[in-house]
DNA sequence: CCAATTAAACAACAGTGTTGCCAAATTATC
DNA sequence: GATAATTTGGCAACACTGTTGTTTAATTGG
């Protein structure tokens, strides 16, 4: 239960982002067909879609009959009523991309960055490329930022990634929204690539999207939702102790996943280990599906999805009530940028006023 | 964002649940303090409240002036006008009791089971306890049952506990429904646990209730409610890997937390292995405390605490963005039957007509 | 006793979704 | 081609919600 009491008001803002996101998910819905999605009558449906379309945030398309009696009116979203940019930070290179209203890429630029880059030239790269992909488009809703952690998503402050010395508590947000003149939002890389996964398309499926690059990070999906733990430091799996007297690992603990995957002698002995890690986190919180990702995981894609499915086949009880799917996710290199562009436009659509 | 349309019913009842809960939490409020604690105005609670005050679930209670003006007039839940049935059933013994409309404990049954005991027997035995405490106590709303995993909650179904031959899909809900003619709910004891830690006093801090027993579980409280993720298993975190290649565990894999927590040489030994696997649930979940609880932890309560807390401090980077409270649970072994009778009662307060 | 102050209730109101009814658009049937 | 049947979508009246403005009740301080 929310701690706050519920005023009309808020009745009307909550379905009316309900209608748009319905309408979204969709690609396109009739009044009716809003109607028995959400639960509201008719009625109210027509009441409050005059709104979004005197926003211009939707259009009405009629369609051809296909039965009896009057054809329903399709809904859609005006893709191009809006924008977002996304963009994704690494240790060695950056990518950025914009997308419409309904997160669809259209355009992008990305590139390397010198080795051991400053705040200041990350800074630069970005919002020049933000610059350029803005031009000509029109209502760009902000800039969202995947970036290597850990970091305070609140804050909008990069805490300090290994191997990036010069990195500690850079108001990254900031620094991006005095140049670029947007709204910043900025979020581990990992948890833009699950929120990638989750949006628009919601469901409910418990989902671990996991990132393996030069770091091994998961992003959470739970109940529905991004996970990213009360200091937004959650998904720190890269060093869950899978040997407590194993080698040393650069956190200072023994027996990583990371220190292990990164030390394996093949790739299939180093998506093994990762899949006993994998089988620990699946037990401790019900999860239903692994999502991989990541520079590691397309170079060797099947070879990572069945390792980890045959070790998780093994190290699982797995009957009925607890079984889990694999899969390679499909997005590429983009997962992290969409995924923060994706940031940017969810938050549109819960108040679209 | 709920996947539903709202409606104007839906609104009190929303706000009509959200009054009681805040009267509840804080032992009494006046109407212009749930105004101010709400965010709703003084009129909108003045509207409810009779409506609370009619299905005698509140008094009301005049109070001494205390300085100008009239005096604010205290409303507290009536304690008397619903009671709940909490229930533990573990490998060898079982526990029932019954709480007022608050979760105060009132009266408490338990006894040893026998080895190997039936379901026949457990129903039985929890069914007598249930009818004996019920006796006198108007307005049963319900018997909550936390037992020993796995099991599905949604089904109400015991999946069948390790060392526990006979157990195999039991319908223990329904059994025990048809017994004693109450509603019942069925959940893991951790998940339970969990619950009576954070109902009715929910906070939103990051936490995992730990219970080390004859098995190590844990019940996750995350986003300020409890997680029992979507086939109600999550929590399994007895046959989490801190040794790839250690010991065999009863659960057919290796190295297990559970397996070398129970074959420890010592109990500080044994703690600190446990802390070993907590750092890791701690991170991967950004958990800001453990409580620890069970029979285990009672028998040596400062051991466990001050063991896993100094390896959580070994282990974790612990910056100011990553602290963990470790601490020891105060509520003995009612923790379990009094989290079961907190659901039964945090289900009433959702929708009290 | 009276003014000031605070709590709570009363009355009128604006906004919400719902119900009942009707016009418009199309297909199926005669 | 005319007519009935069916479905969509809008209009009007409605019931219910929380809000605003005002009044009444209860208390303290002078």
């Amino acid at each position: 239960m929310s701690e706050t009491g519920v005023n009309l008001r808020g009745v009307r803002q909550h379905n009316r982002a309900l209608l748009l996101t319905h309408i979204l998910r969709a690609g396109g819905l009739s009044r009716v067909e809003l109607a028995e999605r959400t639960g509201l009558t008719q009625q109210a449906v027509s009441k409050i879609v005059p709104e979004l379309v005197a926003l211009g945030l939707l259009d009405e398309e009629r369609q051809p009959a296909s039965g009896v009696g009057k054809p329903r009116t399709l809904l859609r979203i005006r893709a191009h009523a809006r924008h977002a940019i996304g963009a994704r930070l690494d240790r060695d290179e950056f990518h950025v991309l914009r997308t419409d209203l309904t997160g669809a890429v259209e355009a992008s630029i990305g590139g390397p960055l010198p080795l051991g880059f400053t705040p200041e030239q990350a800074v630069t790269a970005i919002a020049d490329a933000t610059r350029q992909l803005a031009v000509g488009a029109e209502g760009v809703l902000g800039l969202g930022v995947g970036a290597v952690g850990p970091l305070d998503h609140d804050a909008g402050i990069v805490r300090g990634a290994t191997n990036m010395p010069g990195w500690h508590d850079i108001p990254l947000r900031d620094l991006l929204a005095e140049r670029t003149g947007l709204p910043v939002t900025l979020d581990k890389n990992t948890n833009t690539a699950a929120f990638a996964r989750n949006w628009p398309h919601a469901d409910n499926t418990a989902t671990a999207v996991v990132l393996v690059g030069t770091g091994i990070g998961v992003g959470l999906l739970i109940d529905g939702r991004l996970y990213r733990g009360p200091r937004t430091n959650a998904g720190e799996f890269g060093h869950t102790t899978l040997a407590f007297d194993g080698p040393r690992c650069g956190c200072g603990r023994r027996g990583c996943v990371e220190v292990l995957h990164n030390t394996a002698a093949d790739t299939e002995t180093a998506a093994g280990l990762l899949g006993i890690g994998l089988a620990d986190l699946v037990q401790v919180l019900d999860l239903e599906r692994i999502v991989l990702a990541g520079r590691a995981v397309r170079a060797a894609p099947e070879v990572y999805r069945d390792t980890v499915l045959a070790r998780l086949g093994e190290l699982l009880p797995l009957p009925r009530w607890q079984r889990i799917e694999v899969e390679v996710d499909g997005l590429g290199e983009k997962i992290v940028s969409r995924g923060a562009a994706a940031e940017v436009l969810s938050k549109f659509f819960v108040d679209p006023r």
